[in-house]
DNA sequence: TCCTATAACTTTGTATACATAAACGAACGG
DNA sequence: CCGTTCGTTTATGTATACAAAGTTATAGGA
């Protein structure tokens, strides 16, 4: 037989879920946006059967919210619910680059150099784009060099909520030299396999993050009220 | 109006979810077994959409495993995997005594005392299955001071893959004596708002957990390595 | 006898149809 | 003018129908 067909089939599940997931994350559906199955269905080109699967997905990850008999809506983002999330995050970080000190292979270090120079590289570009790309690599590459499965796909799960504020946090960090302070840092006792530096390293990492994604939403708040007063819908 | 219609109706697959779920806790679907969706419906006395949604969430727990064109069954459990789960229940059962160190009330820490002597008037039963169910409710109270929701479901999807071996973990703790005391030692971290202290108990706590949970998976796939050689047919 | 090809069957993937509850709105009455 | 009630509409919950892929069994030929 020839080798064709190399790409599997992917189900229109999936497929779906994945739309769904890249535009919620993107903003495109906002929080509080109601997931309709006729009409998204009819918007992709699909039936109800798939979009209904999908949502069941995206509902297990939190990024939709159900309502019996009501329907679905993209979650609401609050503050207590980012507050959550960044305390299970930073435990979990933590953990990845203990582990990684533990196991991480001479190609895996190798790698992890790679994505710390190609990160360095894409701040002196000043790409926010680029800059958020080198950033999330990065820490993939550490989280994979635990080589704990699990692990791996909790930390994408728990990534998604704060895909939103990436740009900000990012613009945030006084000039990006803090962000490729800390990369080197972590790098550093990576390399020498010193956990405890690891970790304490790590644990600053995203408690700075943390400090800029709340201060985020809390400006976002403010101006929902500002223009709740002026009289400017609002999503619900 | 009267107050009647207290329960909330419950739409089929959210049923489905909970029946296939304790089905396959309790092993009476081993790993392995195949999930088709038209016998299930048969069995349970719906169609398959219900199943299917089912089916989906079961498999971003975990619990299930999806082959393309080909089904659901029960996901093995393998010495890897569940080494996986419990190295992150670690880090976050020791984030829950944490947590509750700063943040558990008066209310909660009365209902921790109360767990923790029910849990020890249950191992005085020498009832496994009680003190099983006692130590599962002493752990909860813990993870529900941590007011953390995320934190909450979080654990809960960790602690499934474990379900099945804790009635061995519990028989293996050397007279129960062990866990009684650990169990009283992470009380009294709490009430100290000893944060440390509280960590190192709660991680010696799963180190032990793990040990047992372990040697259980080794002694089983020994035995099914046995009855493989006699030519008794084994669960693929 | 063994290999291959094909046909029947099984099971998932997807679409559609039907049932029912919630939301909306208009008409009616106070 | 406000509230209530009763249809109408809309969207979800559930069932079923159809399509396609995979599996198994069987028949035929080397």
């Amino acid at each position: 037989m020839p080798k064709a067909k190399e790409e599997d089939f992917l189900p229109l599940r999936d497929s779906v879920y994945n739309k769904l997931r890249q535009a919620i994350l993107t903003g495109e559906y906002p929080p509080g946006e109601r997931l309709m199955e006729v009409h998204l269905g009819d918007k992709l080109g699909v039936s109800r059967t798939p979009i209904r699967e999908a949502i069941r997905m995206l509902e297990l990850e939190g990024l939709v919210t159900m309502i019996p008999r009501k329907g679905a809506m993209v979650s609401q983002i609050t503050e207590k619910n980012m507050s959550d999330v960044l305390e299970v995050r930073r435990a979990l970080d933590i953990l990845c680059v203990q582990l990684a000190c533990e196991r991480i292979t001479s190609d895996g270090m190798a790698e992890l150099r790679r994505a710390r120079d190609n990160f360095e590289r894409a701040v002196a570009t000043n790409d926010s784009r680029r800059i958020a790309q080198a950033d999330v690599e990065f820490h993939n590459v550490i989280i994979r060099a635990t080589g704990n499965d699990r692990l791996i796909s909790l930390e994408d799960s728990l990534s998604l909520p704060m895909y939103r504020y990436r740009y900000e946090y990012i613009k945030d960090s006084s000039g990006h030299d803090n962000l490729v302070k800390e990369h080197r840092k972590i790098v550093n006792a990576i390399e020498k396999r010193n956990p405890e530096a690891a970790a304490s390293e790590a644990g600053e990492h995203i408690d700075n993050q943390r400090r800029s994604i709340m201060r985020q939403i809390r400006l976002e708040r403010e101006e929902e009220t500002i223009n709740a007063l002026y009289g400017k819908r609002t999503i619900r």
